[in-house]
DNA sequence: TCGATCTGGCGAATTCATTCGTCACATTTC
DNA sequence: GAAATGTGACGAATGAATTCGCCAGATCGA
């Protein structure tokens, strides 16, 4: 009975991805050693939040090899997407250019970031001028 | 009982809190009328939900008057700069960046918005040369 | 081989967001 | 002043996320 798929990984959802998404594969237990280190749970509760996954289809299965293997089912690019597009959606009123002021005015940006914001204005002001 | 303060607001109190910041402060029939726009529900689960958030710290309440005006205990610049540091800091692994160029990536900005980045870009680029 | 350990599945307890019904009290209207 | 309506407090039902305990079977090591 696979669950709804409209709603957005949740928390601790999001911190398996991204053990899975640098590893590009792991194990239950992987995936456990690496939750652990920032929550305290067990490897039960592992298991059974990999499953809830499964269900909710944010992970794939490779149940040909023991110990079976697991692997987002989505990039993270297009995770990361999905969610800022929703942000923006939810938070910005639609409006992606308040979000970007925001965040560059932020002040974590370095040079070598600027000029890369930069170069990608150049580009896209040059694909509609 | 003050309620956890960490999270951040759920679905439902930001569209109470975007109607709270357009409006500047509204009774709790004014926030209803404007809720149940978008959702189909009650004037009760309105006020509960204004009274869960004033327990949150997320509205004040003006008691003096009748009725009571509810406003927006934060701005929603602070309220956005917040979760979007939440957002950079679970999905993007704390690059701001990469947000940044994934945003003006997605397409939806037009020459006057791209002219805007490019200004703030300058402005911040004179201030670490 | 046989016990120890690991793996993965299931159900249940807990917590929180969301929703509503109901009650008490104030305000308005006739 | 009495009925009608609005306001707000409370507790409880629902549903989803998170957590865990326990069990059966597979695998490993001596």
């Amino acid at each position: 009975m696979a669950r709804a798929v409209s709603s957005q990984p949740t928390e601790v959802e999001l911190q398996i991805l991204r053990i899975l998404w640098e590893s590009g594969g792991s194990t239950a237990r992987e995936v456990h050693n690496g939750l652990t280190e920032i929550k305290g749970t067990t490897y039960s509760t592992t298991v059974k939040m990999l499953s809830v996954m499964l269900e909710k289809g944010l992970v794939k299965r490779d149940e040909a090899v023991t110990p079976q293997v697991y692997r987002a089912a989505m990039s993270q690019k297009v995770t990361q997407k999905r969610m800022l597009g929703d942000l923006i959606e939810k938070v910005y009123n639609g409006s992606a250019m308040s979000l970007v002021l925001q965040a560059l005015s932020s002040g974590k940006a370095s040079t070598d970031e600027l000029a890369e914001v930069r170069r990608i204005v150049d580009e896209l002001e040059g694909k509609k001028p």
